[in-house]
RNA sequence: GCAGGAGUGGCGGAAUGGCAGACGCAUCAGACUCAAAAUCUGACGCUGGCAACAGUGUGUGGGUUCAAGUCCCAUCUCCUGCACCA
C-alpha cells in the first residue's frame, strides 16, 4: 500500500524544490521561441487573496507550464497594482504609512500565491508604488505632455462627495461612486486630461488585427461609440451668430421643425440681455444641474424644457424660422451641445414634440409619423419626401447629396463624433504617482527634467484629503515650492496625483526587463517579448484598463518606444466565482470562501483542479464544497493508482487507443480554455484503470505528465515515486499519434427514420455496403416497409429511411 | 430601449448536424466493518412494465433535414454591460 496522500507535506516540499532549482526562471536566450502569458496583476487589498483570483491565474499557469514542456521560453510574471484608495483609507484610519500597509499586503498576497504553486517568475515581480517603477510611469506622462496629449482643463468633473475625489466617467456607476457608493455630483475643477480621443479611430480599427473574444471587441467599439454625420450651421434671425449642431441624419434637414440646446450652452449667457425669459432659463439650468446623471436617465421618457423667448433660428435649407428650446436631454458634452430636432424620425424628438405640440413633418416615406412606433425609418430602404431636391432619393443618396450641398454653401461639413471622452487623469489624493509638472507664473505648466525622475512621493503628516478638494500634498509647502526648469524662477509643483489606471497601463512592458534603469525596458527585450501572446482578465476591465493600456501602447508605438501597434495579441476573459447561493461573494452576504482554508484542508492541487473543473471558463460559476471534495477524491484516486501499478514500459494493448485519445483531448482542451473537459477526460482514464485493476508505468507516467499543469505538486511527487528521471516540469509534453486515436472496431447506431433501433459493431474502415448489411441484420424484423434511402455516416450511424 | 451571453436530469455541467445527459456531486443498492466513516463495485432523465422493451425528453411555438440541444424564423425568461451620444 502506498503512503497516504499528505498534501501539506508534499506541497511544501515541492514548492521549496522549485524555488531552489529556480524552476520557472525566464530565459534571456532570445533565440528560442517565446510565449508571453499574462494575467492581470492584483491590487493587494487588506482582505488577502479572494477565491476568484486563482481561476484566471491557474488557467494561464496551466497554459504556461504546458508551453514550457513544449519547448517555449515562457514569460509568466506577476506583480502588484498597489496604488489606490483602499490602502490610503486604511492608512488614514489606522495611522500607518500607506507604504507599510502596501508592504504587508504584498507580503501576504505573495505567500498566498506561492502556496498555490504558480510558476510565476518572481525575479520579475513589479510593484507600481516602487519609485524605480513609477519613474517610468512619470516618464511616459512627460512624453504625453510633450506630445500635447496631456493638458490641463477647467471642466465639470464627476466629484465623489465621500472620497472627495474626481472620477472618470467609467468610475461612475448609476450616478454613484463605483468604489464607495456615495453620490457623485458635478463640480468644476482644473484637471489633467489625456487625449485618448486622439486615438479613438485607431482603437477601433486595430481591433481587426487582434484575437480578442468577440464581446470584448464589441464593448470596446460601443464604448468608443463612433458615429458619422455632419455639423450644420443654423443662422439666428437678426444676428451674425450661427448655431452649430451635430447630426447623423443630415438627410432629414427638411424635417427639422425646432432646435434644442443644452441648458449649459454658452449662447444663453451670451444673449442674456435680449432673452425675455432669461430667469426661467436660469432656473431650468439650475434644476437640471441638481439632477444626477441617474435621475436624468430615470426621467428619460418624460421630457422637460423651456422655449427661448427672444431668439429664433433659420433652417438653412428652406429658410423657415424655427424656435430654439432648452432641454436637458441634450448634453453639452457631446457634439456641439445643440441639435436640430426632427421629430418625425427621432424617438426623443418625437417625445418632446408630442409633449410641447411642435409640428412633425415626415421627410422619409414609409411610416405613419403620427404614432410613436413608426418614428424610425430604415436607413437602407427609406425614400425622401417633402425635401425639395432630395425627394425620391434613398437615405444614403440623400446624405451624400445634402453634405455636398452644405459644404458647397459653406454651412456644414461631414463630421465624425465619438462617445469616448478624454481621460480625467488627476486625483486629489496622496497614494498615487506624483505628476511631474510644475506651474511657473511666467512659463505656465512646465515638465520637470527627465533626469529628476522619479519624482518621489514625499512623506506627509496627514493623508486626509482636504475639504476644498486639494490633494494632501498641497499642504507640503517645502515640497510644493520649487524652481521652474525653464526660467529658473519660482514655481509650484503639481499636487494632484495619477489615477490607479496609470501604473497598470504599461506594466506588461516592464516585466520584459524589470530592473532596467536606463529605459522602461531594453529594445531587445521589447522586440523579443512583445506583443503579449495571451492576456486574460476580467470583463470589468474592458472599457477601463484594457482601453487605457491600448491607448498608451499606441502612443508609445508612435514615439518609437515599443515595436508593435497592439500590446496584446489575444485576450480572453474568465467568469466570476459566485458564492454557493449563486450570489456574488461578499462579507455582507456571508458567502465568502477563503482560499487559505481550502489549501489547508484539501491542498493547493485540489483548489486548482476544482476551479478548473467548476464549469466553462468564461461563464460565472457557483462555489460548491461538495465539488471541492469530488476533486480531492479524484486526486486521491490518482495517488492510489500506485497500488495497482503493474510492469510495462509501453502502453498496454487494450489502453493504447484510450491513451492517445486522452493526450489529444487534454492537449487541445488546455489551449482552448476547456479545462473542465480536459480534467473529465483524465477522470475517465483513471476510471478505466480501476475497472481493469491495473495501470503500467508508461500509462501512469503519461497521466501524471498531462495532469502536471493542473496539479503540479502531487504529480511531481508521483513522478519521483515512479523512479522517473529529473522532474515533470522538465519533461517533454506527451505526444499522440493521430492514427492511434482511432479504434479498430467501433459501435455504430442503427436508425430507422432517424430513430435509434439497434447498435452494431463494425470495423472502423468498413465500406458502406457492408455497414448497411450489418445494420439490416441487427435490425432483423424491426425493419418493414419500402426502403427509400440508406445513409451511412462513417464511424457514426446507419440510417434507413423506410415507409 | 440597445448590445453581448445563457436556458439540457435532483444539482454543477458534456455533446465538429449523427446513439442527448460525458465527467463530477447528491441519492439508492451491494462489498468491506461489530458499527459508522472512508474506500471499492453497481444503479441512477421522465412515464408505463417484474423484465426484455415501448413511449417520451434539451424554455415555448413553427420550419429546414434522412437526422436538430446544435441550423433558420418567431417568442418567453434570466444574467452582464451600455443607456436621452442627436
Amino acid at each position: 500500500m502506498a503512503q497516504p496522500y499528505n498534501h501539506k507535506e508534499l506541497e511544501a516540499k515541492w514548492q521549496k524544490v522549485w524555488d531552489d532549482e529556480k524552476a520557472f526562471e525566464t530565459s534571456t536566450d532570445y533565440s528560442k521561441p517565446k510565449f508571453y502569458a499574462l494575467v492581470e496583476f492584483p491590487y493587494p487589498s487588506g482582505q488577502g487573496l479572494h477565491v476568484g483570483h486563482p481561476r484566471p491565474y491557474t488557467a494561464l499557469d496551466i497554459v504556461a507550464r504546458k508551453r514550457r514542456m513544449q519547448g517555449y521560453n515562457v514569460l509568466y510574471p506577476m506583480g502588484w497594482d498597489a496604488f489606490g484608495l483602499p490602502t490610503e483609507n486604511y492608512a488614514i484610519k489606522n495611522h500607518i504609512h500607506p507604504k507599510i500597509v502596501t508592504k504587508n499586503n504584498v507580503e501576504r498576497f505573495k505567500n498566498q500565491l506561492h502556496s498555490l504553486g504558480y510558476s510565476f517568475d518572481w525575479d520579475r515581480e513589479v510593484n507600481t508604488t516602487d519609485p524605480n517603477y513609477y519613474k517610468w510611469t512619470q516618464w511616459i506622462f512627460l512624453k504625453l505632455f510633450n506630445a500635447g496629449l496631456a493638458y490641463k482643463s477647467e471642466m465639470p468633473i464627476n466629484w465623489c462627495t465621500e472620497c472627495k475625489v474626481g472620477l472618470a466617467n467609467e468610475e461612475v456607476v448609476n450616478g454613484v461612486c463605483e468604489r464607495c457608493g456615495a453620490e457623485v455630483v458635478r463640480k468644476v475643477k482644473s484637471q489633467w486630461m489625456l487625449k485618448i480621443t486622439e486615438y479613438a479611430d485607431k482603437l477601433i480599427q486595430d481591433l481587426d488585427g487582434v484575437d480578442y473574444i468577440e464581446r470584448v471587441k464589441v464593448s470596446q467599439k460601443n464604448w468608443i461609440g463612433k458615429s458619422q454625420g455632419a455639423e450644420v450651421d443654423f443662422a439666428i434671425a437678426g444676428k451674425e451668430d450661427k448655431l452649430r449642431v451635430y447630426t447623423t441624419r443630415p438627410d432629414t434637414l427638411f424635417g427639422a421643425t425646432y432646435m434644442v440646446i443644452s441648458p449649459e450652452h454658452p449662447m444663453i449667457e451670451k444673449y442674456k440681455d435680449e432673452l425675455k425669459n432669461y430667469d426661467a432659463l436660469v432656473e431650468y439650468r439650475e434644476m437640471a444641474s441638481r439632477k444626477s446623471d441617474f435621475e436624468r436617465t430615470e426621467l428619460a421618457k418624460d421630457k422637460t424644457g423651456v422655449m427661448i423667448d427672444g431668439l429664433c433660428a433659420i433652417n438653412p435649407v428652406n429658410g423657415k424660422e424655427i424656435p430654439i428650446w432648452v432641454s436637458d436631454y441634450v448634453l453639452m458634452s457631446y457634439g456641439t451641445g445643440a441639435i436640430m430636432a426632427v421629430p418625425a424620425h427621432d424617438e426623443r424628438d418625437w417625445d418632446f414634440a408630442k409633449k410641447f405640440n411642435m409640428p412633425i413633418i415626415e421627410v422619409v416615406a414609409g411610416s405613419d409619423v403620427s404614432v410613436e412606433e413608426a418614428v424610425y425609418t430604415d436607413v437602407a430602404t427609406g425614400t425622401l419626401v417633402n425635401s425639395e431636391f432630395l425627394n425620391g432619393l434613398s437615405v444614403a443618396e440623400a446624405k451624400e447629396k445634402i453634405i455636398a450641398f452644405l459644404e458647397e454653401k459653406g454651412i456644414g461639413t461631414a463630421k465624425t463624433n465619438f462617445k469616448l471622452r478624454d481621460w480625467v487623469f488627476s486625483r486629489q489624493r496622496y497614494w498615487g504617482e506624483p505628476i511631474p509638472i510644475v506651474k511657473c507664473e511666467k512659463c505656465g505648466y512646465v515638465a520637470i527634467n527627465e533626469s529628476e525622475l522619479p519624482l518621489e512621493l514625499p512623506d506627509v503628516e496627514s493623508y486626509m484629503p482636504t475639504d476644498n478638494g486639494e490633494s494632501p500634498l498641497a499642504a507640503m509647502t517645502d515640497w510644493v515650492k520649487t524652481t521652474c526648469p525653464c526660467c529658473g524662477g519660482p514655481a509650484e509643483r503639481e499636487t494632484d496625483t495619477m489615477p490607479q489606471w496609470a501604473g497598470s497601463s504599461w506594466y506588461f512592458l516592464r516585466y520584459t526587463d524589470p530592473t532596467n534603469d536606463d529605459a522602461l525596458a531594453s529594445k531587445e527585450a521589447l522586440e523579443y517579448w512583445l506583443p503579449v501572446d495571451w492576456y486574460n482578465g476580467g470583463m470589468e476591465h474592458t472599457t477601463l484598463h484594457l482601453l487605457y493600456s491600448r491607448f498608451w501602447h499606441k502612443f508609445l508605438y508612435d514615439q518609437g518606444v515599443v515595436p508593435c501597434k497592439e500590446p496584446y495579441q489575444k485576450r480572453t476573459s474568465h467568469g466570476m466565482i459566485l458564492g454557493s447561493n449563486g450570489e456574488k461573494m461578499s462579507k455582507s452576504r456571508g458567502n465568502v470562501v477563503n482560499p487559505d482554508e481550502i489549501v489547508d484542508d484539501f491542498g493547493a492541487d485540489t483548489l486548482r483542479t476544482y476551479e478548473m473543473f467548476i464549469g466553462a471558463f468564461d461563464l460565472s460559476a457557483s462555489w460548491s464544497d461538495d465539488g471541492v471534495k469530488g476533486c480531492r477524491r479524484f486526486l486521491d484516486r490518482v495517488w492510489k493508482l500506485q497500488d495497482i501499478l503493474v510492469d510495462g514500459d509501453v502502453y498496454s494493448a487494450d489502453m493504447e487507443t484510450k491513451m492517445h485519445q486522452t493526450i489529444k483531448k487534454v492537449t487541445n482542451d488546455f489551449e482552448n480554455l476547456k479545462f473542465n473537459t480536459a480534467i473529465a477526460a483524465m477522470m475517465a482514464l483513471i476510471n478505466d484503470f480501476y475497472k481493469k485493476n491495473a495501470v503500467n508505468k508508461a500509462e501512469y507516467t503519461t497521466l501524471i505528465t498531462l495532469l502536471n499543469p493542473v496539479a503540479p505538486h502531487i504529480t511531481e511527487e508521483l513522478w519521483s515515486v515512479l523512479g522517473n528521471e529529473g522532474r515533470v516540469y522538465q519533461t517533454a509534453w506527451p505526444q499522440y499519434d493521430e492514427a492511434k486515436t482511432v479504434e479498430s472496431t467501433i459501435e455504430i447506431a442503427v436508425q430507422i427514420n432517424g430513430k435509434t433501433k439497434a447498435l452494431v459493431k463494425v470495423a472502423a474502415d468498413v465500406d458502406k455496403d457492408t455497414a448497411i448489411a450489418a445494420a439490416k441484420e441487427a435490425l432483423g424484423d424491426k425493419l418493414s416497409g419500402n426502403i427509400i434511402k440508406e445513409i451511412y455516416v462513417p464511424g457514426k450511424i446507419v440510417n434507413i429511411v423506410a415507409r
